[in-house]
DNA sequence: CAAATAAATTGACAAATGTCGATCTATCGA
DNA sequence: TCGATAGATCGACATTTGTCAATTTATTTG
């Protein structure tokens, strides 16, 4: 219902290097250090083919938003979507679709 | 599916004042000139207290994402939120919540 | 402890973004 | 035709953003 929360997370979401690292996450292909659901930091720099400090920046902006979750395991950042906040921004825009329906109630 | 596409719906709504615009746009509380379902440029100026080319911009981006219907009626720019791109976004988000769930396929 | 590795932080910089005042364009009404 | 009004466009400006090289921090291993 926050304005500025829901714009924090539709804001992490509108950049396509972040979309792709959303959608990498989902794939997690099982590179070098990949555990099931979850994927670290060195994968994804070696995936997108980006700096390791740009992936940072990004990581972060993205845990910030709520979007991904992180976890360190001895020298390794793990990063997972989470479900639920991926879920509440969904049911926001269904919202708005269902709300600005073609078909409504005429007064 | 196309990333860049998406990108720029979600970068769209990434900004407290464009979702301000969105949520007053399906309230629509028959202000001056609101037709029943549509809104003016001017009630928005006069409702989010902004100026003039302010709003005119944030609407450029809007319809440009595809998230809002532009129709001009005489000197009247009347703005409707188009539910179909809302509902996309949304589905796209739903999918990464379902793929996401921590119940997910063992190897 | 020393070397190596994963990731965060810092500093820099170009590009994009949000905002407004001023002006221009189009349309309506007298 | 003229004045008023709705909205777009232009120009400017401060802020934010995306990116990287260099450095720092933390952890594992020889």
């Amino acid at each position: 219902m926050d304005i500025e929360l829901s714009a924090e997370g539709f804001r992490a979401l509108g950049d396509p290097v972040r979309l792709a690292i959303v959608r990498f996450l989902l794939d997690q292909g099982g590179v070098c250090c990949a555990t099931p659901g979850r994927v670290c930091a060195c994968d994804i720099v070696a995936a997108l083919e980006l700096s390791q400090p740009t992936v940072s920046h990004h990581m972060q902006i993205l845990t910030r938003a709520g979007l991904v979750g992180a976890q360190k395991q001895g020298r390794w950042m793990f990063y997972s979507a989470d479900p639920r906040r991926f879920a509440a921004l969904a049911e926001q825009l269904r919202a708005v679709a269902d709300a600005a329906s073609p078909i409504r109630a005429s007064a």
